[in-house]
RNA sequence: GCGUCCGUAGCUCAGUCGGAUAGAGCAACGGCCUUCUAAGCCGUGGGUCGUGCGUUCGAAUCGCACCGGUCGCACCA
């Protein structure tokens, strides 16, 4: 049984107890919290439980506390304390600690891994680039989150589908196919002038180069619709590809890659006409109107334009409901903070079509701004100037990128110190926590030299040194950890777990050895740095981050 | 003007469904390698939690106003 459940039942009975004796006056229990203090002089856990119940039961917090600590007991507990204002702090039997490090060892690889979760599926959608040119720093943090949000959910029993759209239909595909049109002309000597929306990247020119040493000059003959056609379609396979390659390269891969195309016209129709009957869409000027300030937006929205053309929400619309008609009971969207003005227009179309608009949640990224030598790093998308994630991970390597992408929280804009994320020392994060690794895994090696094993149960007792006790509760964390990170969707706390995790690792390593301290002790501490080990790989594994044997 | 997010130590950030002397890393200063990786450890100093008012027994945390920064406010995607 878990302690904190443990706890958690003894602090409701010692309540209900003090109500039938008379103390308390009959009222509802407010919700137990329990937390560990701040101080370890506190204990091991410590509830605010009295001074939240002094209101329903008119008594002073400390009184309150006296008669709950009278009536709780239990053979895990050694004593308890009233402290502060009224906080009850609990000091357990040390063999409770023992205990349920011995579970977690027996969970072995397992552990970090929680049951199933009872809730429909989950669907995160993140990226979600235009394929008309190279992934930037920017959607470098999107892929990393989304990805990391996507292994953490999965951690904690959720069922996830991960998808990537596809937005290959449109003005910026036809530019697309328009811009490889001019390098195309331009490369053969033809007069050609550049699309006014046009890519100048030179990933384009590329693409019409090897248009032409794969096909020569033959599209020259075509009409220029027909070969536009034809350049969108060869322009589209190569992006996509290098977007994946990209994506791969940084340790992201989707279940799912949608095609915004296979939403024209039928399913952006089927929408439109569920809105239209019932009332949520209206004709002016010519053009159809969603009726968004019904639910909560500035204005009303154009869907479809008095030419017949739907605008982008129109596909957003049709998207979002096939979303939602698969059956996900929560879809998750990562989008960039330069895109907020666009949440509350697809949660009201969302509302309109009657579905819950709660059940979208739409996760803003906060910008990326580079740093080298301790200068902002310009980027100017206009000119094609920006950092491009391809560049990046050459620059400072795929881990270092995943890793500082995903340490802020997701609203906090992100100052990433390039040369910090080079550099190879234990003022860069991720290399911290790797070196733990590879420390505990040098360990091993050398103890299978020595024939040192971990036997099948361990003399955990021995484990006294507070830096031992320290290690194993921090450990004992983790699964909690996975549960709590996972629903408040924020990977950047498994970051954070994991360096505080390395460094209770390191300050044990620096104060115990393990080879030569006698046969029993040998072989508890080799349990204890072995799981050390194994939810260091579990939480950078979620991270999308390698855990190094060797470094 | 309206909206988003941010404002905590010199720097980068935790802590925010209210609770015990506000934490970490870097930077500064001082120690620790004849023993499992010093990419490590230990220690010292450093904070009006942007400002004001309010709610509360209690506010970095909640509310209101203001200040500073950020991103956005299309029949573009």
């Amino acid at each position: 049984m878990d302690i904190k459940v443990t706890l958690t039942e003894a602090i409701e009975q010692a309540a209900e107890k003090a109500i039938a004796d008379g103390v308390f006056a009959k009222a509802e229990l407010p919700l137990v919290v329990l937390e560990i203090p701040p101080q370890r002089e506190f204990g091991d856990f410590a509830t605010n439980f009295a001074m939240q119940s002094a209101r329903v039961f008119h008594m002073a917090p400390r009184r309150i506390a006296e008669a709950l600590a009278e009536r709780i007991q239990g053979d895990w507990l050694d004593h308890v304390q009233i402290a502060g204002p009224g906080f009850i702090n609990f000091y357990l039997k040390s063999n409770v600690l023992y205990d349920t490090f011995a579970r977690i060892l027996e969970q072995g690889e397992n552990y970090g891994i929680l049951p199933a979760k009872d809730v429909p599926r989950i669907q995160v959608e993140y990226v979600s680039a235009n394929p008309t040119g190279p992934l930037h720093v920017g959607h470098g943090r999107g892929a990393a989150t989304g990805s990391a949000l996507v292994n953490l959910l999965r951690a904690a029993g959720y069922s996830v589908q991960s998808e990537y759209y596809i937005n290959d239909a449109g003005n910026q595909i036809d530019n697309l196919a328009a811009s490889v049109n001019a390098r195309y002309m331009e490369l053969l000597g033809k007069e050609s002038d550049f699309p006014e929306n046009g890519y100048h990247g030179a990933d384009i020119v590329d693409t019409a180069r090897r248009i032409i040493k794969k096909d020569g000059e033959k599209y020259l003959a075509m009409p220029e619709q027909e070969r536009l056609a034809v350049f969108k379609e060869r322009a589209l396979q190569e992006k996509l590809a290098a977007l994946r390659e990209d994506l791969e390269a940084f340790n992201v891969t989707y279940d799912v890659w949608f095609s915004e195309r296979t939403l024209h016209p039928d399913a952006v129709h089927e929408a439109c006409d569920i809105l239209k009957k019932n009332g949520n869409m209206y004709e002016k000027d010519g053009a159809f109107w969603l009726k968004s300030t019904a639910y909560g937006d500035d204005k009303d929205r154009v869907v479809i334009r008095d030419n017949g053309v739907p605008t982008y929400l129109a596909a957003d619309i049709a998207y979002h409901r096939n979303k939602f008609e698969r059956g996900f009971g929560k879809v998750i969207n990562i989008w960039g903070a330069d895109h907020h003005g666009y949440v509350c227009r697809v949660k009201a179309a969302m509302a309109a079509l009657g579905y819950n608009p709660d059940n979208l949640e739409v996760l803003l990224l906060q910008m990326v701004s580079l740093y080298r030598g301790g200068e902002l790093v310009k980027m100017s998308k206009r000119t094609g100037q920006s950092v491009t994630l391809a560049e990046l991970i050459e620059e400072v390597g795929t881990d270092a990128a995943r890793y500082f992408f995903i340490m802020r929280s997701l609203d906090s804009q992100l100052d990433f110190d390039l040369d910090l994320a080079k550099s190879q020392s234990n003022d860069n994060p991720v290399y911290y926590i790797q070196y733990a690794h590879a420390r505990i895994a040098s360990i091993f090696r050398q103890a299978r030299e020595t024939g040192l094993a971990v036997g099948p149960s361990p003399k955990l007792s021995l484990l006294t040194d507070a830096m031992e006790i320290s290690l194993i509760k921090k450990i004992g964390e983790y699964a909690e950890e996975v549960d709590k990170a996972a629903a408040e969707y924020a990977p950047q706390r498994i970051a954070r777990y994991a360096y505080e995790l390395a460094g209770e690792f390191h300050s044990f390593y620096n104060k115990c050895r393990i080879m030569g301290v006698g046969q029993e002790l040998a072989e508890a501490r080799l349990a204890l740095v072995g799981s050390t080990a194994q939810v260091i790989r579990h939480a950078l594994g979620i991270l999308g981050v390698s855990a190094p044997e060797k470094m």
